[in-house]
Parts: structure tokens; sequence; C-alpha cells
DNA sequence: TTCAATTTGTTCGTATGTATC
DNA sequence: GGATACATACGAACAAATTGA
């Protein structure tokens, strides 16, 4: 160690242990330069040390003064245990419940959360990307924007991914191959698709969004369990909608119910549109589950706030945001990436399914 | 100006301008002297400020490179343009909105969220507030913890009103004398037991909360109205609760109804409240409207969802929300704090109150 | 107001040590 | 090993700002 680490080492400590106190002034460069018996030059080289780090301050033809600059400069290197969140929307449906999951698990590792959303929508989606770089966050949870159409931003996510941990939820962007928490959307859709057949409907109309993956999955799910248990259904009989088509699907659906009496059963893309359908079609008629039976999925409040409540599927919501959580962290702080989680779909059974 | 801060500033520009290339060595520091004509001390100096800044990078044995670590020190201090939301819950009713209201208000001008809940506990409010200055937000927004009983936390609030803009949503702590922006619950109070006194109720039922100033504020309202209409009440037509008690509400209601039939209205807290009570209520025989008529406060979702559309109060929520983020800004950016806010609320006549 | 003492700022010179290529 | 480049250290002098008598 050089002598004038030494005898910086030393006056930081003496400033640590408030022997000098701040905004006094330490002994001059010509004292110290006798106390320790070197040269003066040493001398400014150490103090130019605690300056450069914050501790002290020099005033030409006053002194050097005690400061106490480096304790918000320790902060700004410590202002790292951030963690970016972008969700598609923060108020609506499970979303505040996926929010509240993460930021109870940030707080007992002592993490901040930096939130942001995209409404749905590509241009804002590279605002907050970009606006996660510049802050600099530690990690991101990302639920990707409109998840089954193709991303302009995924160049930006590159380049995230390479710089910090990153983890999807709900659903990953296929062509990025990267770390997701989600729940099984072909489970889902399979699943609904089985309780209704086994209940007796061999006629199902399938409500879904087709421009997330989420919707597409459950589609999936939906055919392959339509094929294993031999039950037909037409082009027709899948309604499809997006962010923007959403106001559309109640006059369609009532349309193809009119156009095909044989319909009994309806899979809805979640609680959200089956709580909704419910409701319409209670005023248009028909009886829930007598006439029609029908299938939420999410297990949301509003399955069970309703005037029917709906039988539907879960989704781990809360859950699903803390396991977010203990990922992107762990992931930090070990340094590896954990494995990726698949949540299983569990039937939850209420008054909107009737056997047929 | 010295010497070598000239040295300093010409090699800076060079490096700026890109006439050394980044990672390359620059002239050793005899060269240097060489140039220009001064001591190599002199030289060392010069280069000791651009390692300083980030522009140089010296190797011992090797040469002093070009850096580009300013670009990152750069961006550390412009990190600031984020707003802290310290709320007391994230997910359940209304804060969502509140919250959706200060995200999307921020982003127009361009600023961050940091967001942390408290769960309407105390330790957790210091938790939170200290992260908040620690981290060095520009601005806060806060809706206070149990804000009728006595916080331990204001010692913080105080240090922290002093460094940086705050305003407080939904209700204020008294001794603070802070900014706020909330609804008016007085007039809440007022408005909700009026509208039931002018529909001939004459025997009303109170239920509030007393951990916060919104339920003291409501029943001064309520207490007021009945004064000015002449309406009387018991102590025990009051039924207390706080965040811990909350689950005793419907065993005191309907004991309550039972030992005083003649009750024909009640005023819940909120939707919430009022929600769970209908259910409850009907499941018991009751029939609402006819046997009871029961108001909400809050216009929430909630209102609209249930089995009775419930007749209730507006709340401004995401206006809320986006008022408090342009008040937070503006008062960053302009320099003087902004005028306080107090919403009107407005009467939403829906089915969970008829004429006696 | 002035002046002298004090303190830091800047510059020059020199020598030796140590890491890199 | 030798040349090069940065690191540490000491000595000396004058400049510029501050302070207090």
């Amino acid at each position: 160690m050089a002598k004038y680490q030494d005898i910086a080492e030393e006056l930081k400590q003496k400033i640590l242990r408030n022997e000098y106190e701040r905004n006094t002034t330490i002994p001059s460069e010509f004292k110290l330069q006798e106390i320790y018996n070197v040269s003066r030059h040493t001398i400014r080289q150490a103090i130019a040390v605690l300056v450069n780090e914050g501790y002290l301050r020099k005033e030409k033809g006053s002194g050097t003064y005690v400061d106490d600059r480096y304790k918000t400069e320790k902060m700004m290197q410590n202002r790292n245990k951030t963690i970016g969140v972008i969700t598609t929307y923060l108020s609506d449906y499970i979303f505040p419940s996926i929010i509240r999951g993460i930021e109870n698990e940030l707080r007992k590792y002592g993490y901040s959360l930096l939130l942001a959303s995209t409404n749905n929508d590509h241009e804002l989606e590279k605002e907050c990307l970009e606006k996660m770089i510049d802050y600099g966050v530690d990690g991101l949870i990302v639920e990707p924007t409109k998840s089954s159409q193709y991303n302009p931003n995924l160049a930006l996510y590159v380049r995230l991914r390479e710089q910090i941990p990153m983890v999807m939820i709900n659903a990953v962007y296929e062509e990025l191959n990267a770390s997701y928490i989600c729940l099984d959307d072909v489970k889902v859709g399979f699943m609904a698709a089985e309780h209704l057949i086994r209940k007796g409907h061999q006629h199902l109309l399938f409500i879904t969004k087709i421009d997330d993956l989420q919707g597409k999955y459950r589609m999936k799910g939906f055919i392959s369990a339509c094929e294993r248990y031999n039950v037909h259904f037409l082009p027709e009989d899948v309604i499809t909608f997006t962010t923007e088509t959403r106001k559309t699907i109640i006059g369609k659906t009532l349309q193809r119910l009119k156009e095909k009496p044989e319909l009994s059963g309806i899979i809805c893309y979640n609680d959200q549109i089956a709580s909704l359908l419910v409701d319409e079609l209670t005023e248009n008629g028909y009886q829930i589950p007598e006439d029609l039976s029908i299938m939420g999925t999410d297990d949301s409040s509003l399955s069970q706030i309703g005037n029917k409540k709906l039988t539907t599927l879960t989704h781990p919501k809360e859950k699903l945001g803390s396991d977010a959580a203990d990922w992107i962290v762990k992931t930090i702080e070990e340094g590896n990436a954990q494995p990726n989680i698949l949540y299983e779909p569990v039937l939850v059974e209420r008054d909107s399914v009737k056997e047929k």
C-alpha cells in the first residue's frame, strides 16, 4: 500500500469516527506534512483521494473541510435494487393481483418496483423499455404486448436481456426464447372444453382473443380437446376478437346462437367476457345455465360477484406475481437464470355450467 | 484558468470529437509533456481530471486509454424524473384506477413511477418512505396510512417535504398541513344521509371505518345531515370498524337490525361494504331495497356488478390520480406548490334505495 | 481599508519503483 | 532483458484566495 493511500485511509477513518466534524477544517497541508512526516505532495495526493470520494472539500485560501457528499454518492451507487415491471394494463381484471404479488415479494427482498404499462400498444411498449434501460433497473418483469403479433421491439428486448435478467409473465414472444412464468394456456383451453363435453355438451362455441398468445394457446387446447373427444365444430363456432374489436363479441355471439340453436356450451376467453356475456344473454332471454352452459377462465373476482357465479379455471394471479419477483431477485443475486414455471389450471365448478 | 485545466479541456474535446478512438491509447505522459510544453506533473493532473470524469482510463505499464464511463455517469445524474407513489393497497377496490390515472399522466410528462404499498401498516409505511428518500425520487404522492390515528412517521414526512414536493391523496394527516387532493368526505356522508332522508327514511344505520379520516369525515357529514333534517339516531346506530375488525361488521349489523326493526336505511362506508352487506342481508331473508335501502359510496365497479346495482356517490378515482400526477409534476417544474383540490361527490341513483 | 499571515493552487525538477509489451 | 509507460515520492517556489488584526 502506498503512503498516500495509508494517509487517506487514516483520514477517512477519522472522518467516519467524527473526530473531524462536518464543515470544519482538517489540519492544513503543511501541518499534516509534519504530522505524517512526508512531503506536501504526498499529503495532497491523499487529500485528492478523499476529495474525489466526497469526504473532503477544499477551499483555496481557507482550508480543507469535511464534507458528506460521499453519502449521496453512495446512494447513487446503491440505487440499484430496483425491478422494472411492464404490463399491458394496470388496473384491470387480474393485473392488480399480479402486481400486488410482485410488490409484496420484492419488498421482502428490499427491492423497489418501477412500474409502467403499455396499454397493449407497441409504441408505448418501446417507450417503457427505453425508460427502463435509461433508468438502469436491475431486472425486468414483462408481460408481452400483443404477444401473438410481430413485435417491432424485439431488438430492444434482445439488447436488454444481454444486460439484465428478464422474465416474461402470462406469455412469451415466441421468437425470443426468453424465460417465462406462465399459466399453461393450452391446458386451460383443453380443460374448459373437456369439462363441457363431459357434462354432455356436444355443440360448443369458443370465444377467444387473437392478438395475444394466451388466446391462441387456449384455442389450441380447445381444438385438441374436441379432437380427443370427437366433438365437431365449424370455423364459425370460433369467435375471435382483438383489443380493438372487443365490443363486437356480443353481437356476433347472439347471431351465431340464432343461426345454430343446438349450441349449448360457450367457452369464453376469460371471466371478463364470460361475465359480460352472462348479463347480455340473460337480458336477451336466455337462462343460464339451463339454456346455455358458460365457462369463464382465470377464476377472477368477477366470477364470484355476478348474478351467476361462474364455473371457471384457476389462474395463479398473486402467486404468479410473487414467483416472478422471486425469480428475478434470485437470478440477479445468484447470477444464473432460475427455471421457468408453467402452472396447471384447476377446475372451479360454480353455477354457470349444467349437465345436459 | 489553470494550465492543467486547459489541457484537460482540450483533451476532452478531442475525445468527444473522436480524434482519439475508444479503447485506444492517447500519447504517453512524456509525449504530452513535449506537445504542450509543460511539466509531466501538469500533464498528470490534467489526465487525473479526465480519469475522474470517466473520459480516460489508465493502465500501468501500458498507457492511458479513452474510456466512455462518463456516459453512464451522465445517466446516473439524469436519473431523476421519477415520482414515488405510496398507497395503502395496490390491488383492491378503487386503488388500481387511481394508480392507472397517475401512471397515464406521468407518462405524458416523461416521468416514471416508483410504487410501494403500506398494507395500512405504519411500520411498512416507514420502510416505504425511507426507500423513497434513499432513492432520490423527485416527488411523492402519498395516500396516508391509518390517517385518523397518531402517526409515528410524521417526522419523516416533515423531512421529506423539506426536500421534495409531496401531495397527499384521499386524506391528509391533520397534524401535517400538507398539500392534498381529496374527495370532500364530509359532503359524502352528508349527501348519503340526505338522500335517504329525502326518500322518507327516518331511522338510519351508519357503518364506517374509524382508522382513517375518510370514515371520520363521512361520519361527520352523516351527523350534520341528521341534525339539519331533524333525524335522530342512537350511538348504537353507528357501527364502526377498523382494518383489523372488518369481519365483525356483518354480525353487528344483523344484530342491530333485529334490535331495532324500524331501521330502514343503511349507509355504508363504501361500495365494498355495501356490496358485501347486500349479499349477506339477502341471504338472511331481507329484500333490497323493499325492506332496507342501502347506500354505498365511491361508485366503484362493485356498485354495478352485483345482484343489486348500488345507489352510491361518485369518487373521482382515475381523475384524482391524473390530477395528483399533474400536481406533482407542475410543482416540480414550476417550483411552487399548486393549489389543493377537493372534489364534490355526485349522487348516482341505482337500485338499492327505494322511496319509503 | 489595508496588510500580513495562513492556506490551498499551480508549476517545475528529480528520482525510484513496477507493470507491460 | 530492455524499452516504455504509469505510480509513487520528495523538494522548492510562486500565485491566488481567505482571514483576521
